[in-house]
Order: structure tokens, then sequence, then C-alpha cells
RNA sequence: CGGGAAAUAGCACAACUUGGCAGUGCGCUUGGUUUGGGACCAAGAGGUUGCAGGUUCAAAUCCUGUUUUCCCGACCA
């Protein structure tokens, strides 16, 4: 069991911001550049990527969607097009006035997301009922001009995916939006292994000029929420403003609905400030680029032969693995395993192969077992999926704890600055919703379910519906 | 965008107060010895002190501006 902690590491109970930063630099997975907000994601960190992107991206074929790229750049006149969207991201757009030293006619957006750009293109090629639905999703980058930016968390360049489709009735988009959602909740339980609350967000909180949004929001380590992943019902709002029209099984003109949904590489962040912690990251084995490391103490001819056995041993079964024979010390392997957060590691020495054993260490609770020699891949296999439910089971305990139900508002009054979210009965309204912000710095996370039976916890009169309060990242 | 702190070798820092040869540890390279919790010995390499101006015989050090990073706040589909 390890004793000494990594030094360049923070505690997280002492510091969690500084902690955070840290094991994402000692984990090597991003490195700061030049540019302010425009982190620099190395070999290892892109891996974690990769691996979201191959999952997501498969379970976005299978429910019919097909990749395409948009331009870069938004003409201010198209971007303008529809209202509510251009004031919600007019205050963090980036704006390019000049090209090739010449001063430009018109103003181009770097796209801070890609509707307008969808929409221009859909309108030109949906026409009739049987185009549609039009399921089309893509892998890029955008930009939007935070002031104060985290890696992962919030930076002014965003990898991530954007799905916008078009669907011939509101009915067929609202089971899209819902339908992409599941998939998005899907994939962080079972994959990330964090434990999500999903709902609607409330009017103030919708995306900009989305009629609904769903959010997918986790809970870290240290209580403060993340969103982690929206999707969006629109109606008919940009089909009318763009005039995207198509013709219907009885021959009316019609516009479509339209739904959009997107996550990004935000959910590093909430990987590792759900699972980490103060020797490094901790990763679920489903997602971790390097599932095995092992580690070969000392020199041996039959550590050698082993080492070849399980190397094909895990090859033939898809286990990604490293074999660790860097000329350092064993202590500095196990040091460097831990920070990495490869999920099991096997430590092979002379020690083990007299008494024909290796020792297994798992990298969420560092228990050290030893196992015969010949039954080593069994239980690597049996260890991966066991880490990845404790990890999940484990997370899904801690939130739980931390979820408040909050009756009165004196209850909220003495509990807000505890960590975690906390879950009150609102009447459905800005004011009651602001008022909670101002006086706790508590922001509604999502809409749980709907309550006739309560009190709004502000105003005190019908409470419609029960919701989630949190601070944010 | 407001308040605070910082930037010197790949990393962590010293030298700055009181201007005068740019240093220590880790890491890196080579050779050797080692190996069960960040090994040891020896020999090396590595610098436009973030950037741009200014003051001065002389600037890492003093002054001005600027960029980036971190912390707190505001903002954040």
């Amino acid at each position: 069991m390890a004793e000494k902690k990594v030094k360049n590491i923070t505690s997280r109970d002492q510091d969690f911001g500084a902690w955070y930063t840290d094991v994402v630099k000692e984990a090597d997975l991003i490195d700061y550049s030049s540019v302010k907000g425009s982190m620099i994601i190395r070999p290892y960190g892109y891996a974690i990527w990769e691996n979201m992107v191959n999952v997501l991206d498969n379970m976005f074929k299978e429910t019919g969607h097909v990749n395409v790229q948009m331009p870069l750049f938004i003409p201010e006149s198209l971007f303008n097009i529809e209202k509510d969207h251009v004031e919600g991201f007019a205050p963090e757009v980036a704006v390019v006035t000049e090209g090739g030293n010449e001063k430009l006619e018109e103003k181009m957006i770097i796209r801070p997301t890609s509707e307008v750009l969808f929409c221009d293109h859909y309108k030109k090629i949906i026409n009739s009922y049987r185009d549609l639905p039009l399921l089309y999703n893509q892998w890029c980058t955008i930009v939007r001009w935070e002031k104060e930016t985290r890696p992962f968390l919030r930076s002014r360049e965003i990898l991530w995916q954007e799905g916008h489709t078009m669907h011939a009735t509101e009915e067929e988009a609202r089971e899209e939006t819902l339908r992409m959602f599941k998939i998005y909740e899907t994939f962080q339980k079972e994959y990330l292994a964090i434990p999500v609350i999903t709902g609607k967000k409330t009017e103030k909180e919708k995306f900009a000029g989305a009629e609904e949004t769903y959010t997918i929001e986790a809970m870290m380590y240290n209580g403060i929420a993340l969103q982690n992943g929206t999707s969006h019902y629109f109606g008919q709002k940009f089909s009318k403003a763009f005039g995207i029209e198509f013709l219907d099984k009885e021959n009316k003109l019609v516009n479509p609905y339209q739904t959009s949904w997107g996550v990004s590489t935000r959910m590093i962040g909430g990987l590792i400030m759900t699972h980490s912690d103060d020797f490094g990251l901790v990763l679920p084995p489903k997602i971790a680029p390097t599932k095995v490391a092992v580690i070969p103490i000392g020199n041996d001819e039959r550590l050698d032969l082993f080492i070849e056995t399980i190397k094909e041993d895990l090859k033939d079964l898809n286990i990604t693995y490293t074999i660790m024979d860097l000329d350092k010390s064993p202590g500095y392997k196990f040091a460097e395993a831990e920070v990495k957060g490869y999920p099991i590691r096997v430590e092979v020495g002379n020690r083990d192969l007299q008494a024909g054993v290796v020792t297994l260490v798992r990298r969420d609770t560092l228990e050290k077992i030893t196992v015969n020699m010949n039954e080593v891949i069994p239980h690597i296999q049996e260890l991966l999926d066991l880490i990845q439910d404790d990890m999940y089971n484990r997370a899904l305990q801690r939130r739980d704890a931390m979820i408040y139900q909050v009756d009165t508002i004196e209850e909220l009054r003495s509990s807000y600055d505890d960590p975690g979210f906390f879950l009150v009965n609102w009447c459905g309204s800005e004011k009651c919703e602001n008022s909670i912000r101002e006086e706790f710095g508590l922001k509604s996370r999502c809409i749980k379910d709907d309550v006739t039976d309560k009190k709004c916890i502000v105003c005190n009169s019908d409470s419609k519906h029960s919701i989630y309060f949190g601070k944010q990242y």
C-alpha cells in the first residue's frame, strides 16, 4: 500500500482547485500554450478523448446518424437570423474582421456552435418529407470567448461533437432529443462510471434559441456541479427563421422540427473530478487507454518469459497494456503507474516467480492481490469489471450523500454552504429562481419532476416542480 | 471584466530588498553498479532571466507597457 504522496500533487481535501490542475499536469494530459484559454491536449489526454469518441461515434451511427464537416466561419448576417440565439451568444463570440490584409466587407464569426450553418445547408437540401429525418453530426472545435478558463472544464477553443437533426413531426423531434439525451446518460454511467442527474433546464438556463434543453448534471468530489452534456429541442424556431420548408404527404408546405445535442472534452474534467485522488488519475477500465501496466522487478530470464506470455494473452483478449521495463526503481514505476491511473498493475519479481505468483494492484483502491501465475488473465478480466462497477457505486454513494431535500427557506439558509445539491420545491417563476441564486449563490441545475402538493420555498405559492440547485464550475 | 499572486535551464526554486561573472535540486545525456514504494557513483549537456520599451558605465534586479498562468469574484448556450 502506498504511503508516500506523489510530491507534486496538492492534497484534494486541502485545495481542490490546485489538486485538479496538478493531476491534469502530472498525468501528462495537457500542457498550457501561449494562447490564452487554449490548452494543448497531449497524447495521453487525447487517447482518453479518442476512446470517448469511438464509443460515442458508434452509438450515434447505430442510431442512424452520419458525420459531416461544416465551415468554421459564420458570416455575420447568417448568424443574426435567429434573435434569441444571437442574444445568447453575442457576448462570447470571436469575430474575424480582416483577411489577406484587407478589411472584410462582412465580419466573420468563428462558430461558437453550428446551428445556423446546419440550417443554411438544410434549407437547400430539404424539399420533401422523403428527405427527413436528417440526422447529422460533426466532430469539431468551436470558439467561445470565455473570461476565466480551466483545462477541460472551460476553454476558449472547445473540442466537441454537435449533432443537428431535422424531423417531419414534432413527435419525432422530441423523441430524438430524448434518445440522444439517453445515449449521453448511458455513456456516462456505463463507460465513465459517472452517476448523473438528468432533467430539463429552466427557461432561464436553457440554450439560446431552444424550446427545451435537457441536461446531464454530474456532481464532482467536492459537491460542485458540472454540466456534462445537453440535448435541445428547437421546435420550428430556426426552421421558420431560416425558411426551411418541405412538402409533406398531403402536399402541404411545412417547417421541419429540429434538435441539437453535444458533449465535449469537458467530460475528461468530469472524469478526473469524480474519480481521481491524491496519487493522481484514476480511470474507469472501459475508458482507460491503457488498462494494465506490467511492472517487472529485477532481472531474471523467467521474468522475460513471463512478460512474453502475458503480452500475448493480453493482446489476444484486446486488453490494452504497457510493459514498464524502463531502467527505474520499482518505486518510481509504482508511482508512475498510479499518477497515470492504469486500472490494474501487475507487479512481478523474483519473490513472486519463486512462489509461482504475481501481485495485482487495483488503482482505485490500491489494494494488493496475490494470484497464481497461471490464473493472472482470468483475474485481470474479472478485476477490470469489478473496478468499473465499484467506481460507479462509490461515486453514486458519495453523490447521493450530498443531495439534500430542503423544505423551507430557513433550512436552505442554514445549509446552503454545504457541498452538494439542494432539492427544493419551486413555483416555476424566474423571480424565485433568481432569488435563490442571489441569496445563496446556487444555480438551478435541472428539474427533477412535477410536484403539486407542496409550496415554493421562496414565495410559498403552489409548487410546480421539484428542482436541483447547486454551485457550478 | 474586477481584486490578488506569479513568470529565471524540461520541472521546482535561489539570486531581486541594497543594480556588478546567472546558481542549487530534480530531470536529461554517456558509462558503470543496482532493482518489492520515486536507487547510487562518475563524467557531461542545457540560459536572449516571458516579451517590448525606458533609466544606468552596468539590469534577472529599478520604472512603464504587454502577454501568459494560478487563486478569489462577476460572467458562463
